[in-house]
DNA sequence: GTATGCTTTCGGC
DNA sequence: TTACGGCCGAAAGCATAC
């Protein structure tokens, strides 16, 4: 295949960054994001903060409650997530970007990853001015500010995007891969956690350098031919991965935290059915069906329990959705002695209305 | 032995 | 000292089919 050049944006501390844009005033202030469970006045966790708030130690996932403490006695200001403001914005720039790009695969709500081979005719020197124009679109046009990383694949470029925030760009050419990734941890990889992480270190595996010079048999015996064989090449910085559109979602899913902790399974499925009402108002807006449905369980140590069914064909009935959460329900509370903190339910397996006849039609052919 | 499907857990954002 | 969300997709691990 041809070298290609792949670019990575990312919108910098995204939901924080739209709070800002929508009330300039609160710029120079520390601005945090909350997903409140509303257990009580401040339970709940960070969703994201902006970089003045990060110097205080406020970051994503953290307590909502610890989060005030780091800023007692600052001004600062703490919000509750808006989702349907930020989907807002992020369709406008994706907008934006998808229009400088060959192929275009946006990720989540805040990235897009670019193939901008042919745009750039393969030149780094021109893919740095595109990006350079991006910046500067995104900005003009939405008044925001992102990190780009431009590399060869995806894998590159998205850890280039992540040297440099916020509002960075950073180029890795082809040639300068090896000396990029190697002194970097570990933990920059995609798919390297805080567990895989741990893991790593007990076998001498600090830096990106380290997995390249580990032998590749050892790896796959530990972490299984997939992972194993992924490690590998992403720390020589290899990725072959193409940049596609994404189809439809996978899977549809509600969680909420209850008022209080339970294993009480009316307590339980009261909240669940809720839930399923809410999953099934989407699967409905998207007409789709779906296979499989799951439950969740968040226990009072936060640990997380999950079960699910497959049925036979597909459906787009509440009634079967509901009928198999009270099932999976019932059997997972009868099976352990966990109390629930939070519960969630799940479709997955989801197919469009017209697919679902032509699977009958051709099981039928 | 390999492919495929299902369930559960992990981890990114 | 503790505190603690709500999504999503990927992969492992297992069972079964071919």
């Amino acid at each position: 295949m041809q070298a290609r050049i792949i670019m990575l944006v990312d919108l910098d501390y995204f939901y924080a960054q739209c709070e800002e844009k929508r009330n300039p005033s609160l710029q120079g202030k520390p601005v945090v994001v909350c997903v409140y469970s509303g257990r009580t006045e401040d339970s709940g966790a960070v969703s994201t903060a902006n970089y003045i708030a990060r110097r205080y130690g406020v970051k994503s996932g953290i307590p909502i409650s610890l989060a005030k403490k780091k800023l007692k006695d600052i001004d600062s200001v703490f919000l509750p997530v808006d989702h349907e403001f930020y989907r807002e914005v992020s369709e406008k720039v994706m907008e934006i970007l998808r229009s400088h790009a060959d192929e275009f695969e946006q990720v989540g709500i805040d990235e897009a990853y670019m193939d901008v081979t042919q745009g750039t005719r393969g030149s780094y020197e021109e893919a740095k001015e595109l990006a350079a124009r991006i910046k500067k679109d995104v900005w003009t046009q939405q008044k925001l500010t992102c990190s780009i990383g431009v590399g060869p694949n995806k894998l590159v470029a998205k850890i280039a995007a992540d040297i440099q925030k916020p509002d960075g760009l950073t180029l890795i050419e082809a040639g300068e891969v090896g000396r990029f990734l190697s002194p970097l941890p570990v933990s920059r990889l995609v798919g390297v956690g805080r567990k895989t992480e741990k893991k790593m270190e007990t076998l001498g595996i600090r830096t990106v350098g380290d997995l390249a010079r580990f032998d590749v048999q050892r790896l796959v015996e530990v972490f299984g031919r997939k992972l194993g064989t992924y490690f590998h090449n992403a720390s020589l910085g290899i990725d072959d991965e193409p940049v596609q559109e994404r189809g439809e979602a996978e899977s549809l899913s509600r969680i909420s935290t209850l008022k209080e902790n339970t294993r009480e399974l009316a307590v339980i499925l009261e909240e669940a059915e809720k839930l399923c009402d809410e999953v099934y108002a989407r699967l409905l807006r998207r007409g789709l069906s779906f296979r499989s449905v799951s439950i969740l369980v968040v226990a009072t140590d936060l640990s997380v329990y999950s079960r699910s069914k497959t049925i036979e064909n597909p459906t787009k009935e509440l009634e079967v959705f509901k009928k198999t959460v009270r099932e999976l329900f019932a059997k997972f509370l009868s099976e352990s002695d966990v109390e629930a903190r939070r519960v969630g339910v799940k479709v997955s397996n989801l197919a469009k209305e017209e697919e679902k006849q032509k699977q009958l039609t051709n099981f039928f052919g």
